[in-house]
DNA sequence: CTACCGCGTGTTTTT
DNA sequence: CACGCGGTAG
């Protein structure tokens, strides 16, 4: 390989250059962490002649997963990726397709997402007549993650509860387990504790993949949680050839399970390891990344660094004070309107971050009435949409039978006149005689369940059979699909309901049979469970078009491991960000808001905005907040002037749609439309952000370079198009 | 027994 | 404000 010396600074070389042996790389945020990650798996490969194969990179989300594939497969300058690079939960599933037999699991199993582990907890729940003691079956689902994430199992669990919660909790968790295995279900904190329960139980099963894998990198190893650090544990065995790469200070998942001191302890956790920093930011300008490294410092119990840059001091942070959520969205659109014109940005370029998908509501509002092109990433999934689980539902019975979660998701989707009485009779008979809720409705069909309409039943029974036939016979699977949509009637139902939302869904029907032609294409010999594995692991994280110009807004947590020239971070309100339910947060959890912060800050190269309201309606009700005191640990010789956009833009009277009939007002006649540059005799030029009324009365807001926000009477203004 | 309508409730972050 | 749940009508 030629010159790694002149592509890496010293500290990425020691990093890329040493053994094979446990390594610890703190990455700071912008250091190179994936550059480094690439160079040394090419380095494995090409220095030091380590076979491929022999190696396993793991992430934590499909996202960094697919650029490292993207970088690595440059840098080595091959047409196909001759090494794994996985995520914790694919690589869990693969090993539970090997071994699924060894916990007496059955071939083709499901895995469940969110949504289905909380219904099989709420069915739970009313079979058992639990008192839940005010616990949702969220909360529920909460703590068994948690337990998953901690690898205790169910009756342990159980019998070391103490709090009557607990033990409730406990009872739950046993009867889902057994309900998961009688599905033949996973939920994905399983794919993580199964195979680690299959490495403790059996050494030769282990010692295959130690021997298979004797190379091990895993990045932001920071947010592993208890079972996933014990996998790599089980993995590195005794070569330990484990590279990890993380950053305390970016650790925001641990809600999640993560456990922040598997990355504190590796030193401990593997003697010997050695330790190399990364400091040198290659992202952000000086003042962004001082800010960041104070607002950080408040922090206790860290590593503690210093990260520097050679970019120069860059531009000072501008803090805007809006006087509610719809003035805040206004000021993002003022500011990056102007930006993009001065710095000829695209809108790319431009990201919008805020602690809650709730707010993603009202700053897209100025987005859509400016007409500037927006991406909102993350908030309800592709795949979480309802009509795409009904139609995978389909898909999922005919690959596993035992799946009754499907089953009665879609055997009365479309209505087929089949409610939940019905419903709850076949799945007594079911659960008394050990069939499977599709098998049940197949005796139901044939008169063997009491008080059921055997016709309706047929009906479900028909199209299954039908759809299996085609299955059987190697029905390609986007036709497959396909089939699903026609025969099922669902495409006849939308068609029938001809609203806008039955337009939108059976677009999204349409796009899930194109994806699964792509799916197919790209993996030829693909089986359905895999298009259905790869389908449950995705996240919408995971679809962003790099290709399309538009501004993306996203959550703090969405936007780990990205940059972009200019962030824009929203919503700096006490109780908000920092989030605070209860009036009272946790030492611990106040520090993990503070990395989240950190986090946003950091993902800004050039240009960072901080946005707070004086007013906001959060929960239904309206609330005056004051300033986050993220804002006060910045240092003010980081901040710009003070930039306070008070203009109250919400007090026209809102139209009200719902009383009497509905009215549709003429489209007006406008002089300019959003957007266009218009020239006003005092001040200057300016961009069209909104307009309001018509003829006498048409109001123009415009952004002036000059002096910020104005609105005119269109009639006095005497503007020109610039 | 099913389908529809209205009321009440409740919102962190995600593999 | 949107969704889920529960009650009622058919």
């Amino acid at each position: 390989m030629l010159s790694l010396k002149d592509k890496l600074n010293p500290k990425q070389y020691e990093a890329v250059a040493c053994p094979p042996g446990p390594l610890l790389i703190f990455a700071g945020a912008g250091s190179g962490k994936t550059r480094v990650l690439t160079y040394r798996i090419a380095f494995m490969i090409k220095q030091l002649g380590i076979n491929p194969g022999e190696i396993l990179a793991v992430t934590f989300t499909n996202k960094a997963a697919q650029e490292m594939r993207e970088r690595l497969l440059k840098l080595l300058d091959m047409e196909y990726l001759p090494l794994l690079v996985l995520t914790f939960h694919s690589f869990g599933a693969r090993i539970l397709r090997e071994y699924y037999e060894v916990i007496s699991y059955k071939k083709n199993f499901s895995i469940y997402d969110e949504d289905e582990s909380i219904g099989i907890i709420k069915g739970i729940c009313k079979d058992l007549q639990i008192e839940e003691g005010g616990l949702k079956p969220s909360a529920i689902k909460h703590y068994i993650s948690r337990a998953k994430d901690e690898m205790i199992d169910p009756v342990e669990y159980a019998e070391s509860a103490n709090l009557h919660r607990q033990k409730i909790i406990g009872q739950i968790y046993i009867e889902y387990q057994k309900r998961l295995r009688l599905h033949n279900g996973f939920d994905f904190d399983d794919l993580i504790y199964w195979p680690v329960k299959i490495f403790d139980g059996h050494p030769d099963i282990l010692q295959f993949y130690r021997r298979h894998f004797k190379h091990l990198l895993i990045d932001e190893y920071q947010d592993t949680s208890i079972s996933q650090y014990q996998m790599v544990k089980h993995l590195a065995g005794e070569h330990k050839s484990v590279t990890v790469v993380g950053d305390d200070d970016q650790s925001i998942y641990g809600w999640r399970g993560a456990d922040i001191t598997n990355i504190l302890n590796f030193e401990r956790d593997f003697p010997g390891a050695k330790v190399v920093k990364l400091e040198q930011n290659y992202r952000s300008t000086q003042n962004i990344l001082s800010a960041a490294s104070a607002l950080i410092a408040n922090n206790l119990g860290r590593k503690s660094k210093a990260l520097w840059t050679s970019l120069g001091e860059g531009q000072r942070i501008k803090v805007i004070e809006c006087s509610d959520a719809e003035s805040e969205s206004l000021s993002l659109v003022e500011q990056l309107t102007h930006l993009r014109k001065s710095e000829g940005l695209k809108y790319s370029d431009f990201a919008v971050l805020y602690r809650t998908n709730a707010q993603s509501r009202s700053l897209e509002d100025g987005f859509r009435t400016s007409g500037i092109p927006y991406i909102i990433v993350g908030g309800l999934r592709f795949y979480e949409r309802m009509e795409i689980k009904d139609i995978l539902a389909y898909l999922k019975i005919l690959v596993n039978p035992d799946d009754n979660i499907s089953t009665q998701r879609i055997i009365n989707v479309p209505r087929r006149g089949i409610g939940d009485v019905s419903i709850d009779y076949i799945a007594n008979y079911s659960r008394e005689r050990n069939l499977n809720l599709l098998t049940g409705c197949y005796h139901a069909t044939e008169g063997k369940v009491d008080g059921i309409p055997a016709p309706k039943i047929k009906e479900f029974t028909k199209i299954i059979d039908k759809l299996s036939k085609l299955i059987d016979s190697g029905e390609p699977l986007a036709s497959l699909l396909a089939k699903i949509i026609e025969l099922s009637g669902y495409e006849a139902s939308l068609v029938a309901e001809a609203t806008p939302q039955s337009e939108t869904r059976l677009d999204n029907i349409k796009e899930l049979v194109d994806g699964a032609a792509e799916f197919e294409n790209r993996t030829p010999d693909a089986t359905p469970e895999q298009f259905l594995e790869e389908v449950a692991l995705i996240t919408d994280m995971d679809r962003r078009d790099p290709n399309s110009d538009a501004v993306t807004m996203m959550t703090l947590h969405g936007a780990k491991g990205l940059e972009f020239p200019v962030v824009f971070i929203t919503g700096l309100e006490e109780g908000l960000f920092p989030l605070i339910r209860d009036g009272q947060i946790a030492p611990k959890d106040l520090e993990e808001e503070r990395r989240l912060m950190y986090v946003g800050m950091t993902r800004a190269q050039r240009h960072l905005y901080l946005t707070h309201c004086r007013y906001r309606r959060h929960f239904n009700r309206s609330f005056f907040g004051k300033a986050s005191r993220f804002l006060s640990e910045i240092p003010e010789n980081t901040l710009d002037d003070a930039y306070v956009d008070l203009k109250p833009i919400s007090n026209r009277p809102k139209t009200k749609l719902r009383e009497g009939r509905y009215e549709f007002e003429a489209e007006p006649k406008r002089s300019f439309a959003i957007g266009a540059d218009v020239y006003h005799q005092k001040f200057g030029y300016g961009v069209i952000l909104g307009i309001e009324g018509n003829g006498e009365n048409e109001i123009v807001t415009i952004s002036f370079s000059s002096v910020g926000r104005k609105k005119l009477m269109v009639k006095m203004a005497g503007l020109k198009p610039a």
